[in-house]
RNA sequence: GGAGGAAUACCCAAGCCCGGCUGAAGGGAUCGGUCUUGAAAACCGACAGGGCGUGAAAGCGCCGCAAGGGUUCGAAUCCCUUUUCCUCCGCCA
């Protein structure tokens, strides 16, 4: 959520930005207006309450005092029922305000490059150089089968399309990628690991920035209308915060998840249709931080090291793109994905999106900090990125690694999680 | 799921039946001070936070006793709804 106090004093710059994004944001005309009448409002019924306040305090008195008081309670009477008019007027443009700053998405930092789709982002740095095959590779759903790793005929028929069974070495793979991804970011990276609810609760949802604007892309539960199966454990995970002022001292506060993940994938019907690229539950390990504001940005290029790091030492070539401002998510003021390389695609393809939210979501969940004992309480910044992406990952490994005879090597540091096992063949 | 009980400031806790001098007693913790070579103890003092509005600022005002409504001139206190926690029963991995 945008800060209205911002938004009304930096109103040209604030829609400058937003219109970066490529939306039509003339409706933030109408907030200005109301945000007005609201502060007139308030003005003309605190000046009556204070009057009430008063008067009734006098009654009270006078009624100890054996006075009369039929005066003061005429009075009284007349102002309730201003005031009440008032109150509904009031609350219901703060509704409306509330609306519309629900819905309005961050402001791209001035920084990032402005551009209308994906054609504009920047390449930043590129790791590794995709395997040159003197023979044609398989797509990882070829070699899934081939070595009955994933059964995505029985999904359908238990569960529907876009999912999938891992099966045998391709189930281990799996659980290995979870564990080591974990054990890294724990252990290198000194993460805290949290273990998070599936579900969460409609305020979470809303406090990340998924609600109200985009319900359709979440899966809901039928029997309980405020509840949703987790998109990704950057909900659980900066929720765990929501409503709290942290200690200074305590931060960055870093977190990393491991949570499955799921995506109604309203608007992608016909995309990467096959294979475990895009379904409608995924596994994912998450970093989330909070930190300090003059600190965000600093920990953004360390979070998305870490998530490379990970690539690096499976390694997996890829590539970090920065995302211009027409391309960006909807809470997000800056983002770097990372791209790996899949020879199935012929190209790169996203398997961590890292990005720094500002004080956007934190203003939502309501997170704030104390920089000493008697100052106020400020938002934090929050940050998150896949830390990866364990489908993506699979996949990516299962195709690149895979050898002219036909096998696929297991990349060393797996193999510790795959009981030793070099090579699937 | 059924039956009871509870929710007050950082923590504990009084007030609620009988609405108004409670913008919330008392204690603990914390902070400052006196005393002390230093510390402890004792004593003295401070201690509601947060949001919103207004103002150049100091300040002033509004809202706050789980949350949301209602009754009333006036609600921590009365009424309704919701949430969470506890105890017992049932079911269950």
């Amino acid at each position: 959520m945008l800060d209205t106090k911002y938004v009304r004093e930096n109103f040209e710059e604030v829609k400058r930005r937003l219109e970066s994004r490529n939306g039509d944001f003339q409706y933030l005309d109408k907030y200005i207006e109301i945000d007005q009448e609201r502060r007139n409002l308030i003005v003309k019924v605190e000046e009556l309450k204070a009057q009430k306040n008063n008067a009734s305090k006098l009654i009270g008195q006078f009624k100890r005092e054996k006075k009369d008081i039929s005066l003061l309670m005429k009075e009284m009477n007349l102002d309730s029922k201003k005031i009440k008019s008032f109150d509904e007027r009031i609350m219901q443009i703060d509704d409306e305000i509330r609306n519309i700053l629900l819905y309005t998405p961050n402001l791209p930092n001035e920084n990032v490059p402005r551009g209308t789709s994906e054609d504009n982002n920047v390449e930043i740095r590129k790791f590794g150089k995709p395997v040159e095959y003197n023979f044609e590779p398989l797509p990882h759903w070829d070699l899934a089968e081939k070595f009955d790793l994933i059964d995505f005929e029985r999904a359908g028929k238990i569960t529907g399309s876009r999912f999938a069974v891992y099966k045998n070495i391709g189930a281990k793979l799996e659980r290995a990628l979870i564990t080591f991804m974990l054990d890294i970011h724990t252990e290198q990276n000194k993460y805290q690991e949290l273990l998070p609810p599936a579900i969460v609760n409609r305020d979470s949802m809303l406090g990340t920035g998924q609600l109200p604007k985009f319900e359709e892309d979440a899966f809901k539960l039928y029997n309980n209308e405020n509840y949703f199966l987790v998109p990704t454990a950057e909900v659980p995970v900066t929720n765990y915060h929501r409503d709290e002022i942290l200690n200074a001292d305590n931060l960055p506060i870093s977190y990393c998840a491991y949570s499955p993940c799921f995506r109604a994938e309203a608007g992608a019907a016909g995309r990467d249709t096959r294979g475990v690229i895009r379904q409608h539950q995924f596994n994912k390990v998450e970093l989330v931080k909070l930190c300090k504001p003059e600190d965000s940005y600093k920990q953004l290029e360390i979070l998305t090291k870490h998530a490379e790091k990970i690539l690096q030492l499976l390694e997996l070539p890829y590539r970090v793109i920065e995302l211009c401002s027409g391309d960006l998510g909807f809470s997000s003021a800056k983002t770097y994905d990372i791209e790996v390389w899949l020879p199935s695609y012929d190209g790169y393809k996203e398997i961590s999106s890292c990005s720094n939210f500002e004080d956007f979501q934190a203003r939502r969940a309501n997170i704030k900090f104390r920089r000493d004992p008697k100052g106020k309480p400020e938002f934090v910044h929050t940050l998150n990125g896949s830390g990866l992406a364990i489908g993506r990952t699979w996949a990516a490994i299962i195709e690149n690694y895979q050898q002219v005879d036909g096998s696929i090597v297991i990349p060393k540091v797996l193999r510790p999680y795959m009981g030793g096992l070099e090579i699937i063949k």
